[in-house]
DNA sequence: GCCGAATATTAAAATATATAGATTTTCGGA
DNA sequence: TCCGAAAATCTATATATTTTAATATTCGGC
């Protein structure tokens, strides 16, 4: 049995292991967001979030979208959006 | 928004987040298999799988049933045998 | 009760990841 | 062009996780 296979959806597994990650996509896959706003919502110091949608982005489950002075970030991963619609309500 | 709900869920991806593992628990999906198999199947040595299976035990997602001196493990976590349909073929 | 096969546990070292704080870059408006 | 808001990056430190190897436990058969 191939391992190396597994690599690639065990990294997106990895990250979205994260209770703040796991909220901050869960909450984009409803809406885009500004950071700011993730930040307000959350209570998170704005380099900690900055930090954790950068790992997102990597990883290909967000994107952000640079809109004047802000930055709206959003869902773009199919997988993830599957996956996020399974967690309980 | 309440990060603490995400912690449980963050949890179970985060073990599932390893390649060796989302790889024993993709062949326990389909059916039960005892230690010894795994480790031949993955060529993986015996000590390092069983720690693996104990991490996947102690999140709820697989369970070993002793059959004379061998244990068999296999999925108990109805989320996770859905999410592991979802993986590509 | 003893032996060997199957499995589990432990300890130590290496690696990866997270956190907190300071700094930097990018952009819009005065 | 200069300033302030928004976002990204960097650095150092703390914390978790993984790996490897050795050792311990459990069970069936002699």
């Amino acid at each position: 049995m191939d391992i190396t296979r597994y690599e690639a959806m065990a990294a997106k597994l990895r990250i979205l292991g994260h209770p703040v990650r796991l909220c901050i996509v869960n909450g984009l896959s409803k809406k885009g967001c500004h950071v700011k706003q993730i930040c307000e919502n959350l209570g998170i110091p704005q380099p900690v979030i900055s930090l954790h949608l950068s790992k997102l982005k990597a990883a290909g489950i967000v994107a952000g979208e640079r809109q004047g002075s802000c930055v709206c970030y959003r869902v773009v991963d199919r997988a993830t959006m599957r996956l996020i619609e399974m967690l309980p309500k």
